[in-house]
DNA sequence: CCGTCGATCTCCT
DNA sequence: GGAGATCGACGGG
């Protein structure tokens, strides 16, 4: 299938592309080594709104400088210092909305995601989880700020997923961000084994 | 099954 | 100095 158009990721509504990105296939090319998978679950971080965004209140560090960008890049950063969890930029220039792929089902390159997470199975640990799939596809912080039209990192085409098939949550690990915690800003595909094991909290 | 803890970057106070 | 968009190892029940 295609790559996504430009137009997809201008979207001005992130919990609209938050969804329309179920079902998506997420590609990687690492050094000649292709892997992909299908998106299963995501997260939108509502901009300069959203208390859990690194983009609250406008705020501008070098590291999170590219979502306020035009939508179309990836935003990767390390989380606890440890973890490289992928964004998908989104909206126009100045608009700092992101969605996080929180979960994978995987499709092409099994074996070698195997090698790069240095499990023995494929089971739902390989790519369930925002740091479990980056290991998985190869992404870490390098592919921050890189077009997701180009050839490292991009997203194909498939069939949206049926709104009866989307099930919405709220977001995990953002108890910090105070009311907005509640939101439910968390999207997955119902029943589906690849989403992450993360609560969000509930109330 | 569940709770705790360490890893160790980036940004804030 | 402390917390965080996480994960896996470990110990107890």
């Amino acid at each position: 299938m295609p790559k996504l158009e430009p137009a997809f990721y201008l979207e001005k509504n992130v919990l609209k592309v938050a969804k329309a990105l179920l079902g998506k296939v997420l590609v990687t090319e690492i050094e000649g080594v292709r892997t992909s998978g299908r998106i299963v679950e995501t997260e939108a971080y509502n901009g300069a709104a959203d208390r859990a965004s690194h983009a609250f209140n406008n705020r501008r560090t070098q590291r999170t400088e590219i979502m306020f960008g035009e939508g179309g890049a990836a935003y990767v950063y390390l989380c606890y210092g440890i973890h490289h969890l992928f964004n998908v930029v989104t909206n126009l220039q100045e608009v700092p909305h992101a969605v996080l792929v929180r979960g994978l089902e995987p499709l092409e390159g099994i074996p070698d995601m195997l090698h790069r997470t240095g499990k023995q199975r494929v089971d739902y640990t390989l790519t369930a989880g925002p740091g479990s799939l980056s290991r998985a596809l190869g992404i870490s912080t390098a592919l921050t700020g890189q077009s997701l039209l180009g050839s490292r990192i991009w997203i194909e085409d498939a069939p949206a997923i049926p709104p009866k098939d989307i099930v919405a949550g709220t977001r995990v690990g953002v108890a910090y961000a105070m009311e907005d915690a509640y939101l439910p800003y968390r999207f997955w595909i119902r029943g589906n084994k690849w989403v992450s094991k993360g609560k969000g909290l509930v109330r």
